[in-house]
DNA sequence: TTCTGTGAAAACCTTCACAGCT
DNA sequence: AGCTGTGAAGGTTTTCACAGAA
């Protein structure tokens, strides 16, 4: 969300961390690890602040909701950021996906490397049109659609990447729920109905880029 | 989704347009268009918020900046929100736009139907490691990196969507910049540096997973 | 001195409640 | 009645300004 985002539920815990903050702590995520790369071990919230795009005020109360991590006159360690947001995501071990919708859009996604990149698995794509003993896509299985539900289940999957046909997005969603994902990246140009405790964030690519077309000047 | 870290920067019409109600102006255009079809004329503030995923005195007040579309009693004409929609988001004709980065995600960027469906055209893509005579792919030619500027010039092309490595993208969006794009849909993971009047919005694809996960209760 | 942590203020956005048109 | 348009209230997020630790 922008959100971004188009729309988001909520539900969750107690510590009551507002959603922005929660969206940027992924980015500062994102920044700590180049900083690892490049074996810098501490930063202060101006240059964290500065390349993840924010203002260090901003980056000091994001992160003063968790505890203290910084050294006053120093800056923070690298280190303890960096696990300090992945325990705050909630990510600690590998996180199962799966994916639904192989067609142009979605077997791109299967491609994409970030997402292993970031912890994430994908156990499996799902697709109407899959057959038993098609081939993998980049080590993913290609699934028929009629063995998500069974697949989500056993498997214990929280999290599903929706990339199916607006007419079918609905539907998809409202199973995949019932087989208890939580959390939905749904690319379907769709606004779809979920219950409270189920969390969508919309990736609607032509609004995005619409969206962006406003601030050109002609 | 909250807007992307980087920037932004207004002188269009007067009126100051907040720029959450801007985003939103983009996914109601995308449920008219649905209504279009459905050969739906009229819509009251509640049924159009509804699928839109807002609540009705949000999508009121987004409109009421515009001018008075409604008629009290009865709801909003379809095509004249569109219309004013359209008027509002600048897009009255075709937006020429180029990608960058023909590699897994943006080749299937290009095969993703999506973009020209809502009004913009690609009209090439580059690639480092294109080579003059490369096939079209989905009638978009693939062209040799070398040629991006002079291309974008040339074609007076105003927006640019960025699939290329973190390393090569600062580059490319300052060549961008320089041969006169202003706004820059960025699926490169990483935060980039624009001048405050080119506006960047920012699809970080692991970046909405990972906040995602913060919300699913294990 | 440098840089973090934080209460208070400001800016921004959403929702309410109802006035007013059809 | 039905539904839009809107000032005012309410809520959330960002920024400021500075206190306090290293």
């Amino acid at each position: 969300m922008e959100y971004s985002p188009s729309c988001m539920k909520e539900s969750l815990p107690a510590p009551v961390i507002p959603k922005k903050t929660v969206y940027r702590l992924s980015i500062y995520q994102r920044c700590l690890q180049r900083l690892i790369e490049n074996d810098v071990n501490t930063v202060s919230s101006e240059s964290l602040a500065g390349v993840a795009g924010v203002k260090p005020t901003q980056l000091r109360k994001d992160l003063a909701h968790f505890g203290h991590f910084g050294t006053r006159g120093l800056g923070y360690n690298v280190n303890t950021l960096v696990e300090m947001i992945r325990d705050a995501l909630g990510r600690n071990r590998l996180q199962p996906v799966v994916l639904v919708g192989a067609g142009n859009l979605g077997s791109a996604l299967l491609r994409y490397s970030g997402f292993q990149k970031e912890g994430f698995e994908i156990l499996a794509a799902f697709d109407i049109a899959a057959r038993r003993g098609d081939p993998k896509v980049d080590g993913v299985p290609v699934i028929p659609q009629e063995e998500m539900m069974g697949f989500v289940n056993k498997n214990d999957v929280r999290m599903a990447i929706l990339a199916v046909p607006v007419s079918a997005a609905q539907d998809v969603v409202d199973q995949l729920i019932d087989a208890g994902v939580q959390a939905i990246l749904n690319f379907s140009p769709t606004v779809v109905d979920v219950p409270d405790h189920v969390m969508v964030k919309n990736v609607d690519l032509a609004v995005e880029l619409e969206n962006l077309s406003y601030f050109v000047r002609n």
